[in-house]
DNA sequence: CTATCTGAGTTTGACTCTGATACCCAGCAT
DNA sequence: ATGCTGGGTATCAGAGTCAAACTCAGATAG
């Protein structure tokens, strides 16, 4: 670790490729309501409080990345609007955003515990990101977790607040 | 996944926590940057040629989080100087790095390889990061992987640039 | 003794992005 | 016909970013 004689290309970095989708502000904050179930324009609005313009850019953005996926759906008795819904690209993303959640509980604890769980659908147990080298560990997809409210979730008041 | 009926309290969101630390633009390429061994405001800025104010932004703002460290060395016959390095804090957070790298390449490869290789000390095994329920899978931490430069690295000109 | 170099920043001014407000449009419901 | 709702654009002040210039202290050169 100590004074490396070498500098990586910064050009091909995937982290740096990464973050051209995801590092713009409230971009992973709208992956983690897709990931909680929201998937309607007005309910990120509700959600986000981020400003109807910069959401719209960012539903762009990542429907233009593949990680959200636009598609019509039609309520009864309702004309036909928008949805986004994750693809599988953005899925594969949970265990980042995962990571980061975590490291987040584990040295900022938040005072009322965390506002999510993820339990494995079978074993019911807590579901955690670890580094490993272990070729037969098993590993869990979207499909196979739950996320539920923690004991820090509080319900948000649904009213409407338009900006 | 189908339409939730609640919503979380998003102040106390463990990812909004952590975005308003890593969130902002070259954070999180400033700590690659550590990652790979950088500790020097020079190197850090050759590097990433982001510009000397803002990096003197991030810097304070992960000392001031507790990620990085601010300490002085002195290498013979010369003067103190600072140097920044990855606090206990700060190394926890490489996983979260690591998956989003891991997922960017899995989604778009870059065209020569990966630019860094992580592999477990012991086993020489490549590391990844997974998701699961195991308590008894072997966990690794910063001190138990080695990152190499992989097949798409290449030797950035080391020729000043001071912007 | 003066000049120059280097690491580690700070300041400055142009440019870009964000956030809040307002506005638009289509289709129900009244 | 009027309003409400979902799904957006348009606009503009203010905040954030970028590049270049400037500072400062200690080492080194002439």
């Amino acid at each position: 670790m100590d004074h490396p004689r070498f500098l990586y290309d910064l050009e091909h970095c995937s982290i740096r490729r990464a973050l051209d989708v995801l590092g713009e502000k409230w971009t992973l904050l709208v992956l983690r309501e897709a990931f909680y179930g929201l998937s309607r324009f007005d309910d990120f609005a509700r959600a986000l409080a981020c400003g109807r313009g910069v959401l719209s850019a960012r539903l762009k953005t990542l429907t233009e990345a593949g990680i959200l996926e636009r598609r019509e759906y039609r309520e009864p008795d309702q004309r036909a609007r928008a949805e986004y819904r994750l693809t599988d690209k953005g899925r594969d993303l949970f265990p980042a955003l995962l990571a980061l959640s975590q490291w987040s509980e584990r040295w900022t604890p938040p005072p009322d515990g965390p506002v999510a769980r993820v339990l494995d659908r079978k074993s019911r147990q807590p579901v955690t990101i670890v580094m490993t080298s272990d070729r037969g560990v098993e590993r869990l997809g979207m499909r196979d977790i739950e996320i539920l409210p923690g004991p820090g979730a509080r319900r948000v008041d649904p009213a409407k607040r338009r900006q």
